[in-house]
DNA sequence: ATAACATATGTACATATATTCATATAAGGT
DNA sequence: ACCTTATATGAATATATGTACATATGTTAT
């Protein structure tokens, strides 16, 4: 009894097919999860947060963390690569802000939530 | 020459310090990354779009993206373990529906992220 | 009770990700 | 020029994650 793409059942046909031009509305799906995968490590989180403080250069961000230097150049590169923060420098020295707020937007909601799955809402 | 967390140079001391106080504001980062992480699959993003318009059952979830229902099953085990969605039972069917509109604010917010970086806002 | 169906769960495996170590680049100081 | 500092990058490894397959659970109908 196997059922994969090409013999599947679909219980609410007009359902699925709704979805799907709902769906249409909501395109570059992959780039979204992958601003939302830059934000699901708890480094990168914590990195984003201090950077809605102030900049900081990738030396004082390691040592935040307390994480090689190395390790946070590799968490900067992947938060640059996906449009999450921009640097400027100084000499030798990179420093790293938020390229805009909707960085902070998103860990404000999600900060939200949290605290409202832990402290009540009584479903509904 | 080797780092690591115990002969580590510190560039900005009262930097790293206030950064370190700021972020003391924002506890649970652990459950942040998770929500997040939640959010970092296409597959689950497209379910969770999806769920915006109304519930639905797993088999059409699985139908619409075109995986196995154990697939997608899995899927939304996660989600409901990250409590994104919860569901009801109507006979044999589970319908899933968000938990409530933080999981759309963030999609939106990602959404507006996503276009900026693309389409503009030319740095500043 | 048995069968059929919707969904859940366990295991295994392939792939992705994070971290470490080594090395490379870029800027500043001597 | 050389050396040091700050950061970046590449390769290797360990761990995490997603999917497939098999099986289990819970619900309805007969």
């Amino acid at each position: 009894m196997k059922k994969d793409q090409c013999d599947r059942r679909i219980i609410h046909a007009a359902v699925v097919e709704e979805a799907r031009i709902f769906l249409q509305d909501y395109s570059e799906i992959e780039e979204k999860s992958e601003l939302f995968k830059a934000l699901a490590d708890p480094g990168r989180l914590q990195i984003v947060i201090a950077l809605a403080s102030r900049e900081m250069c990738v030396c004082d961000l390691a040592a935040l963390l307390g994480v090689s230097e190395s390790a946070a150049s590799h968490q900067m590169r992947i938060l640059r690569s996906k449009n999450l923060v921009k640097n400027r420098r100084d000499g030798q020295v990179l420093y790293y802000r938020l390229v805009d707020d909707h960085v902070m937007q998103l860990v404000d909601v999600a900060r939200l939530h949290v605290k409202e799955m832990k402290y009540g809402e009584a479903d509904e």
